[in-house]
DNA sequence: GTAACGACGTTACGTGATTCACAACAGTAT
DNA sequence: ATACTGTTGTGAATCACGTAACGTCGTTAC
């Protein structure tokens, strides 16, 4: 609900940068050396401005003539973005979603490694699933603490989530991913992101509706 | 990218309520008949203010002695978000993002309703998945057209998202939710909700570096 | 050689969203 | 009855964020 401690950047910032990064990334595929901030900017969807801007909280400076070197740009935003060492990572509940986001972890892009799964389940726990070990959840706050994980991704019922939530948060969690769609209470410092599918289909539903007075196309 | 053609309400707002709404079924569930901005705040993890400026804005008065009444409310929301009918919405890329999503539509809250799933899988054509009937991606203007069906969710490889846009916005699709990590290019009037989890990832990555010189805790 | 151009970095500005603050008011207690 | 409490609805103030604008400077054209 608040951003952590120490970090300078907010988080739309670090949403774009790593936005920025991954365009970067297919440029460089696609055998391109330089890019002026319009062409980013087309790209991610939002103003050349803003690209500058960005840019700049981060201190990178490109050249008026031949715009931002790609590679360069994706060098020093993986070091304003990752953190100098692998980060271990932890999913709460191998459900539908779960798997899915454990398989996606496959390809995992960031500094993030994926270190342990959760479940109540008997059937699940003790298997490894999509290259990932299952745990039970009593082993919780001692596999944070082993692994030293600070980052976790929870994909339990809903039900679930706020006491998941206040166990591994006491145990040294504090930042967290959140699929479920409970507003979870964290304390101050712990960084919470929601990724509440139901009020995106909300959204989509609302402005997918077409009026009886539909005027234009 | 930007809000559609003829809904006054705005992307957040839309968002909120919707989280409210969820909030007013809890409520009603657990028996509670009032409610008072702050306790409805509290539990959206937003202030009292912005409750009762939201609430504003869709024209529902409580009392400054009991609040505001659960069902009430509820149904002025529902008024608010829903669609007077049932709105049809598809779904491409059956795969495991896709299943987990359409696994999801089983408890569906709100008035959308999956009537078809695209894929060119030939595995998955012509199959019934998790209750929806599997499509070949050939059909689909004639799918949309037939169906009526004005939303889709994207769940396919990031590198086929905009051709498939493109077709189907061709076809009238207006209102898209955007699982890939690809910002989509669309005309004015066509609102996409990007879930990009990659983004969602660098964020909790980034806010869970534990930087050397930590304080507090 | 010099003028014109175009993109960068940065500051200033505008806009929209959120929060503040308070008058009005229903209920309650005395 | 009357004073008090606590909450609503809402105009005003604040805040955050994104956008525009502009000075600077390398490059290019002539
Ligand atoms: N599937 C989707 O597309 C989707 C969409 C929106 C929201 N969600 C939300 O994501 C969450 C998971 O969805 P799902 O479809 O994967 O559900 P699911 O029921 O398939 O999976 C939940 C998993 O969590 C496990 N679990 C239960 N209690 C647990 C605990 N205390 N600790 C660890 N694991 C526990 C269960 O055993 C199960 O394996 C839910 O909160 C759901 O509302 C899912
Ligand atoms: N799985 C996750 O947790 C996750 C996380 C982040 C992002 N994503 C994104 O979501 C998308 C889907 O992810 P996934 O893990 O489900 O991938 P997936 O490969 O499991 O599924 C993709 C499906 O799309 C189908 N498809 C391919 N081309 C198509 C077309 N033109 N029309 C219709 N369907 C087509 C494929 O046959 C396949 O079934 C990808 O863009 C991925 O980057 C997924």
């Amino acid at each position: 609900m608040n951003t952590s401690r120490n970090n300078k950047l907010n988080p739309n910032v670090v949403g774009r940068l790593s936005l920025y990064r991954r365009i970067l990334q297919s440029l460089a595929m696609e055998g391109q050396a330089k890019v002026f901030s319009h062409a980013l900017a087309k790209r991610a969807g939002v103003t050349a401005s803003q690209v500058r801007r960005d840019l700049m909280t981060i201190g990178y400076t490109g050249s008026p003539s031949s715009g931002y070197d790609v590679v360069a740009l994706g060098e020093a935003t993986n070091l304003e973005l990752d953190a100098p060492t692998r980060q271990p990572v932890m999913l709460l509940g191998v459900g539908n979603l779960g798997r899915a986001v454990l398989e996606y972890f496959h390809q995992a892009h960031a500094r993030l490694e994926m270190v342990a799964a959760v479940d109540v389940d008997p059937e699940k726990v003790g298997r490894v699933i999509s290259g990932v070990a299952t745990y039970s959840a009593a082993d919780l706050p001692d596999l944070i603490k082993e692994k030293g994980i600070d980052v976790a991704i929870l994909t339990l019922p809903a039900s679930r989530a706020q006491e998941a939530t206040d166990l591994i948060v006491g145990a040294g969690v504090h930042s967290l991913l959140n699929f479920t769609n409970v507003r979870l209470r964290v304390p101050d410092g712990v960084f919470v992101e929601n990724m509440d599918i139901g009020i995106a289909l909300a959204k989509v539903a609302y402005y997918g509706r077409r009026e009886e007075g539909r005027r234009g196309e």
